[in-house]
DNA sequence: TATGAATGAGTGTTCATTCAT
DNA sequence: TATGAATGAACACTCATTCAT
């Protein structure tokens, strides 16, 4: 044998993000999961604790690569220059998440509100837009900031339906966001 | 004589929202806003034919504003001064909207992904967004539109916890949103 | 005016018999009449107690009309002449009804189940073949007489699939259920 | 060991058939069921995935049965014969059926009429009479075959309230049955 | 002769979760 | 490392019925 060790636990973390993307963590059910995956909704349990906390170890790298970003955050001055570089570690981030994670996280808001990841993952950008500006900046320019690394995550989803690749959907995204952060 | 005639109809429409807007549509449930109206579940049904139906009428108005909008965009010139004035016209229309129905709105694309009615708002705002700029645009362009509809909803929540008052709030989105157009 | 005087009542039951007919009883709601009708389910209440008064109301002018029957009948001597007698009068009875009231009729057994009127119906019956033959006569005498009956219903419906016109099946009823008595 | 392995799926099967022979489908209530055999509802669900389900299951050992009837009517040449040897094994099946089968198997018509297996059990029916006489034979001929049928139920329920023993029932609807079809 | 408004009791169904094996 | 069996609480929805107007 050697390094086999159950990957059921990713295979059900990958169903679930499959399906969270799909329907919304709400509506989907630990039955639709266990039944994509061929077990039992028991066996989801001997993984996890509960269904939040699978989803919630969906986020967990994120949200470790996040505070990440916010330590570094924290020793720089608050420059252009350094918010440019947040935009750009922020657009590397997006990018290199699975697409279903992308979407997952354009829900955080609305479909998991009552969700302590949820509040974990609002509490980050908050936080990061604090450090980006002063917290006596004008309006405008804290909503720039949001805006920003709003258009990341949005540049995404909002030109699906046209014929433009992802690729340059990405990089309009980027490009509008440095843009904002000026 | 007058304006007799149980108001019910409409206090089921403002609890609705305000419940809609605070635990999202899907975890409210009719027990909750009939429990609340002091009524039984079943008077909901007197006045309405499903919970999506209660939805659905909270939106027919801005609804029906937004076609008036669309329809009046179609008649003009793809200029900047008709995307500044398309700005104003939806910065208006949000100003103008309940709190609920602005929150309500922002979760319209994850909570009510398979309610018909999100369908309908969410093809209105494509329709807009293809009446702003040419199909053709380039794919930043295209994101700038998109990014300053967003502006005007977001700024409302985005900043919420700051000491920034709603107004000024709402004056920051719109001046992003001209800026975006712009 | 004259004889105006509120063919509602009239109407609701012939919504009724068309529903309960189509349907069956159980499964036709108030809500369904009403609607058909064009007025409130608050209106069927105003000519008839309850749901079950209308399906009885439904049922006797038949009812009455097995009464004055079972009262000829009581005078008859028991002899084959007054069996086929019997079989005439009740082919021609089952002719003379809308076809609904005779589908309505099939189903007294199951869907009216509890319905004392279902009861009533099924009583007469037993009393007709009680009278028509001894109450020691052999199961298989009695049997027949009872499937005499059977037959006059079962011709209208269970060969509705086939190109056999109407007549032809109600005439084939009479000619079996003679035979049966014969 | 042996047989453990939960029997509660036979027990639901064993009660619902109760209590559908008793009150009919419609009527009875998973509640009901639930209740008597002290189980909740959803436990029912774990078993069957609707109360429909629940009824299919009871009927498709027969429905194998009658298929394989009808299997064999196909081979056999359309004589006397092949519709004496018919009605003797539609009369076994009859026969071997629990009651509460064949109380429910009288109600298929109307209190299950907007089931599919309802629709299932009639089908059969009348391709069993199809096969048993020619399309175009005279209406007399094919009302006798399907009241052949018709009989060997009915012999089981129209005289119960009688003091005619039910094996006697049963053998004059037999009786009955091979004087009908010749 | 109706209607508008409401109710109480019920329906079938789904859910996340538990636990002995 | 799982499963089979079950639960309790909830859900959206429907029904026959009532009653003031």
């Amino acid at each position: 044998m050697g390094e086999r060790r159950s990957d059921t636990r990713e295979r059900i973390q990958a169903t679930a993000l499959e399906l969270f993307a799909e329907h919304g963590y709400e509506k989907t059910s630990l039955r639709e999961i266990a039944e994509r995956l061929h077990v039992t909704k028991a066996a989801l349990y001997y993984h996890f604790n509960s269904k939040e906390d699978i989803v919630v170890s969906l986020f967990d790298g994120l949200i470790a690569e996040i505070d990440a970003t916010i330590a570094w955050l924290r020793d720089q001055p608050r420059t252009t220059e350094t918010r440019r570089e947040l935009v750009q570690r922020y657009a590397r981030l997006a990018h290199d998440s699975p697409p279903g994670m992308r979407r997952l996280l354009q829900d955080v808001r609305s479909s998991m509100r009552e969700l302590s990841v949820g509040e974990q993952l609002q509490e980050r950008m908050r936080t990061m837009v604090r450090l980006l500006t002063d917290r006596d900046a004008p309006a405008l320019t804290q909503l720039k900031c949001v805006m920003a690394l709003a258009s990341i995550n949005a540049a995404m989803f909002v030109l699906q339906d046209t014929d433009i690749a992802a690729e340059e959907r990405h990089a309009a995204g980027l490009t509008l966001a440095l843009e904002l952060v000026g």
